[in-house]
RNA sequence: GGGUCUGUGGGGUAGCUUGGUCCAUCCUUCGGGGUUCGGGACUCCGAGACGCCAGUUCAAAUCUGGCCAGACCCA
């Protein structure tokens, strides 16, 4: 086995080594951008999708699902949102070998296949709110470089769709959703930015976007979701519209929540060293490794003990592995880092006839466990080892924003950064010209760093209504 | 859309300038045997590649053309 690149200098490059060596994925694929997921990668999406199931359905989200294809006039309703995606979709043009009457395109996004039906869906405000979601593929037309996880085409989505009586419930309705990926952004051990996008950079046809940013290190990004409030914008061109108690027909007010498995590349991207990627227990396909070391002369008691205790394990509901494969023990120690497995016990001559583990987690901290009720002591130490993975994030995550006043500072930034902005465009362009990446928006949630009051525009120096924004380079 | 560069076993590579010593190097991987076993063991046997199609030539991984795929830069 080979050393991984250097995460700091050479991001993309431990990135792909990182994801290769924990066989997430194989890229082998003869299609660009459409990846096959290999047990262990299909293990950890399962987890990740869980997670995001109950948190969703914690806030009154139900399950459905919408077909794949769209017929190309439904697509068109909505003028900005077809301009937005024209570029990126795919399109079926014949069926056996005569031509459709009517093109179909894959979905990129499920708006236009859902809202019709949605129309039909809300007749009156009993209906409403209808909060639903679905956990489907869409395809997009990358042009730019595919990765694993981060750019891909064809994308595994999680979509929630809502229709709200009024504006201002659409608007609860997506601090409800960011409260969910608050949860779920905790369970993962990922701080993460809620940005008000600029206008020029919202979903198409949305009338605002909050998107949910990582910072990764260097002042690179991932935007690893989105939650959009539409207002009307698409509840008229599709006539969603309900009867309110009075006896009048309104339009709904539509809000999106979406998120990727981009969010798994983002796991890998923020916890992952030099030994590969570092999982938290709740997306680890194996949470616990148990390592037997044979005894000279070949006793079976460590194979045995390690048996017994994975078993048990088991019955608390814990995902464990035992390896008793014939390999050395160092060997099987690097195979099961470079997965990822937030634990591993080791357990030899003398544990076995002591009754106790040797405890070591990811992140490197040793521990002997027991001996007594060290199934107990084993769940504990999952815990610990999550909150250190959480304390640690948390603290990459401060020193990953600075301030800054002057467009120069700008260049070269290997931090997220908050500058001052007047809110005209003009100005935001000469931001991303600066920093060579993007105007991430206005923060929703409280900075890691406390910039006080916002000074002058950093690009016209206008005083007036200057806010602080963060400006960050997207990867 | 324009330009530059690159395609060698499953992964990473050497060889290409100057065609022949290449039925292709090394690391890793994979299958099997033996000795081993507290941080990437050793050893023996075996498996596996020149992106595709033409051309030049006695001879092509190497030169030429086209195609395909990918990377980077510019619009």
């Amino acid at each position: 086995m080979v050393d991984l690149p250097d995460k700091a200098e050479r991001f993309i490059d431990w990135y792909l080594a990182a994801v290769e060596a924990a066989e997430l994925t194989d890229k082998r694929y003869e299609v660009k951008g459409m990846n096959i997921w290999t047990p262990y990668g299909m293990q950890s999406r399962r987890a990740l999708d869980a997670l995001l199931v109950r948190e969703v359905e914690r806030i009154g989200s139900r399950a459905i699902e919408f077909p794949t294809l769209i017929p190309q006039p439904q697509f068109e309703k909505e003028k900005e949102h077809v301009k937005g995606f024209d570029d990126q979709v795919y399109w079926v043009t014949k069926g056996g070998a005569s031509a459709l009457d009517i093109p179909l395109v894959l979905r990129p996004t499920s708006e236009t296949a859902m809202y019709p039906v949605f129309a039909l869906w809300v007749r009156s405000h009993r209906d409403l709110p209808l909060n639903v979601y679905q956990i489907v593929s869409v395809f997009r037309y990358e042009t730019k470089t595919t990765r694993p996880f981060l750019r891909v085409r064809e994308i595994h989505f999680f979509e929630e769709h809502t229709c709200q009586a009024d504006e201002a419930r659409a608007t609860a309705r997506v601090e409800e959703d960011l409260a969910a990926f608050e949860r779920m952004a905790a369970a993962l051990a990922l701080p993460f930015a809620a940005s008000r996008r600029p206008d020029w950079d919202k979903f198409p046809g949305a009338h605002y976007s909050i998107a949910l940013d990582i910072p990764v290190g260097q002042g690179r990004t991932l935007q690893i979701g989105t939650v959009h409030h539409y207002r009307e914008n698409f509840s008229r061109p599709y006539g969603i519209q309900y009867e309110d108690p009075a006896g009048t027909l309104r339009y709904v007010h539509q809000t999106t929540f979406g998120l990727s498995e981009r969010l798994l590349g983002a796991v890998v991207a923020v916890h992952g060293d030099r030994r590969g990627v570092v999982f938290p227990s709740i997306l680890a396909p194996v949470q616990v490794v148990l390592v037997p070391i044979a005894a000279p002369g070949g006793g079976a008691a460590p194979v045995e003990a390690a048996r017994g205790l994975a078993d048990r394990l088991r019955d608390r509901g814990l995902r464990v592995h035992v390896d008793d494969s014939d390999e050395r023990p160092g060997a099987k120690y690097y195979r099961w880092e470079s997965r990822g497995v937030p634990l591993r016990l080791e357990i030899g001559p003398r544990e076995a006839s002591a009754g106790t583990v040797t405890a070591v987690n990811r992140l490197g901290e040793r521990t002997v466990l027991g001996p007594g009720e060290l199934d107990r002591a084993v769940a504990d130490a999952l815990s610990a080892f999550d909150r250190t993975l959480t304390a640690r994030a948390e603290s990459a995550f401060r020193s990953a924003f600075s301030v800054a006043t002057k467009l120069e500072e700008l260049s070269g930034s290997t931090t997220v950064r908050v500058v001052p902005w007047c809110g005209q465009e003009a100005c935001g362009h000469r931001i991303e010209a600066a920093i060579e990446g993007g105007v991430l928006g206005t923060p929703e949630r409280p900075l890691p760093v406390d910039p006080g009051a916002p000074g002058p525009c950093i690009a016209c120096g206008e005083r007036s209504g200057a806010r602080w924004v963060l400006a960050g380079r997207p990867l």
